[in-house]
DNA sequence: TTATATCCGATAATTTTAGTCGGATATATT
DNA sequence: AATATATCCGACTAAAATTATCGGATATAA
């Protein structure tokens, strides 16, 4: 329970690893599936899905990869993980409302408080840092 | 993702609905499972595993039921989640070793101390903080 | 032209979570 | 004693979410 998904791992790795080189450096898939040991196609996906949110940047062809394109210290963690992997929260019936209980819930106002909590814990920090 | 299960938020609103009534009341799980729309057999199924866990207390027989056991403001959140669901962390890594990754993980550090942050504020608030 | 890389939709497998079933035991009420 | 109502509990099934794979397209450096 309260586990971060693969997918936003494979991010934060393949992240931390561009950031371990020089500016301009860039990393292809396979280099970072080699090293990391993570299963290729869906680390591929992964690095197309943060392209597509403009955090790294793709360059086609040959001697082609990725490089980091965001300021990462200008993205907090709440904003990374909803555009890595959706909306984020302890309960359901905080961003969709298809709930049973929802209309006789006597727990939605105090989960929310502390769901708060944690959306703010998580807002504080950046995702430079994890990868510095 | 960083959700809650089902389960426990079955037992919460189960602990709340206990507490909202004289100390020696009984609720039955019928009772409970019709108030807020929850299907009986898997809150059975919880109240069981709460009571064996020494939360709530079992009443057998007709009029039986189950009545709050513990000290609800002794227990924080972190020993109630593991006690209702298992072991709880943002990565595999810190409770099961199964991990592909592991021997060349770049954020398992970074990671853990998020993931400390994290238990430390769930270990700050108490079932009663919900429940109340 | 060729080889290497990203791109992308569709699909499959796996794991986790959620819910169901069947039959046992305990006990208050009649 | 019989009955009805409740918990107890293991095994099972279903659904959903997560994780991984496949097939074929496009871009571009050498
Ligand atoms: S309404 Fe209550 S039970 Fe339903 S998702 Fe929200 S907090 Fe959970
Ligand atoms: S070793 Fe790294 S990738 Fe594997 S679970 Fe731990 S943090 Fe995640």
């Amino acid at each position: 329970m309260l586990k971060l998904t693969r997918k936003v791992e494979y991010a934060l790795i393949s992240l931390r690893h561009m950031q371990g080189k020089s500016t301009d450096s860039i990393s292809s898939t396979k280099e970072i599936a080699n090293h990391y040991n993570i299963p290729v196609e869906i680390l591929a996906k992964t690095l197309q899905h943060m392209a597509k949110e403009n955090i790294i940047e793709a360059i086609n062809g040959p001697r082609g990869g990725y490089r980091i394109k965001a300021k990462l210290n200008k993205i907090n963690l709440v904003e990374f993980f909803e555009k890595v992997e959706g909306p984020l929260g302890l309960s359901d019936c905080f961003y969709d409302a298809n709930c049973m209980q929802i209309e006789f819930c006597n727990i939605r106002t105090p989960i929310q408080r502390i769901n708060n909590n944690m959306i703010n814990m998580f807002r504080s920090m950046s995702v430079q840092d994890i990868t510095n």
